[in-house]
DNA sequence: AACGGAACCAACCGCTGTTCA
DNA sequence: GTGAACAGCGGTTGGTTCCGT
């Protein structure tokens, strides 16, 4: 378009409002509403710009803004629609009442993202950070007292050795901690057989190009390797916990349950032998613009795909309704395997 | 008390989508 | 149909305050 921009008059006023140009502009919207910004200045008799003007009145003069700090039940609510709408802030701040999105912007990236990032949670993906995971959480049990199973488990995951990131994804779940001691669930060892088969199967239909590593194939939305659900996290519920647990976030609780996510995962894998992972929310629907990363800004630091489901279903819906994906994804976020992921031994 | 770095947040910038002549 | 004007959004900046040394 190449159009001019609204500020280019000069001598108009840049910086802190002051006082007076304040009560100015309350006064001229009280009295004739905010019609048109581009000439309200000019007739409420204020050296600035519309725009300016325009960004004064709803992030600060707004009789309805509510101010002071964010509440825990808010901060759990900006976390949940973002892991649903990404850097939506407007969106985000629609569902926050006397919320501004530019308050809830900059609480985001003051606090929140911060103490995510603590948890080793990928704050624009809401996943646990592979990158903080690695092999020795799986030879710790086995380091202190190595059983039969454990030497079992070690053995089978030989043949992970040559995908990392695969074998992280292993790590992350064969050591989730369990309920009364440090033996591996029956449902965990179940996992064995299917990622071994789901390495053999991608050895044998593809070869994983140089750049996408075995996790790429899992994560990446629009390929036709879809995990949904399974690295879904609910930081929320996590941040809810360590309220509970500790104030120190780079401790996080124990867990007492991780049983919830597992019949879920392993159908997911009896049902997909053959990596062909989808889900009813995303596969009818499942194409390149799938890429949660749309719309968001992602990091380069980020996994290459967002694995976030109920992220994928928005966009995947252009967020034409947005109520209604909100409500789905609420239901979505009883599966917690942030609630498994300990990652506090890496931090 | 002075200083420097970190944290915070209001405001600006640049871009996109929509409206309208 | 075209392009300028406009509103709105998200990213970034820079001034101020806080806090540790």
């Amino acid at each position: 378009m190449g159009r001019a921009p609204c500020c280019d008059r000069t001598g108009l006023k840049k910086g802190p409002w002051t006082q007076e140009e304040d009560e100015k502009l309350v006064a001229y919207i009280k009295k004739h509403g905010q019609g048109n910004w581009r000439t309200l200045p000019k007739n409420a008799d204020l050296e600035r710009c519309g725009k300016s003007c325009r960004l004064r009145w709803t992030n600060y003069l707004r009789p309805d803004i509510k101010r002071g700090r964010f509440s825990f039940e808010e901060e759990e609510t900006i976390i949940q629609l973002h892991s649903i709408l990404g850097n939506k802030w407007s969106a985000i701040a629609a569902r926050l009442p006397g919320r501004t999105d530019n308050e809830i912007k900059n609480y985001w990236n003051t606090h929140i993202r911060k103490r995510l990032l603590r948890m080793g949670i990928d704050p624009v993906t809401h996943a646990p950070r592979l990158d903080l995971l690695d092999l020795s959480s799986l030879l710790k049990p086995a380091a202190y007292y190595p059983t039969q199973a454990d030497l079992d488990t070690l053995r089978a995951l030989e043949p992970l050795a040559n995908y990392p990131d695969l074998l992280r994804l292993a790590s992350t779940l064969l050591s989730a901690p369990t309920t009364t001691s440090s033996q591996p669930t029956t449902e965990q060892h179940m996992l064995l057989p299917w990622l071994i088969q789901a390495q053999m199967a991608q050895q044998v239909s593809q070869a994983p190009p140089q750049h996408a590593t075995a996790a790429d194939m899992f994560l990446q939305p629009s390929s036709a390797c879809q995990m949904p659900g399974l690295v879904h996290a609910n930081p929320a519920q996590q941040l809810h916990q360590d309220h509970m647990v500790a104030s120190d976030y780079g401790q996080l609780p124990g867990y007492d349950n991780q049983l919830d996510y597992v019949p879920g995962l392993m159908q997911m894998a009896s049902d997909t032998s053959n990596l062909q992972w989808s889900s009813p929310v995303t596969s009818s629907n499942n194409n390149n613009n799938c890429n949660v990363g749309s719309g968001v800004s992602t990091p380069s630091s980020s996994p290459a795909g967002r694995v976030n489901l109920a992220s994928t279903t928005a966009f995947c819906a252009n967020a034409s309704n947005i109520d209604a994906l909100i409500a789905d994804a609420d239901g979505l976020f009883d599966m917690h395997l942030s609630d498994l992921l300990d990652v506090s031994d890496y931090m």
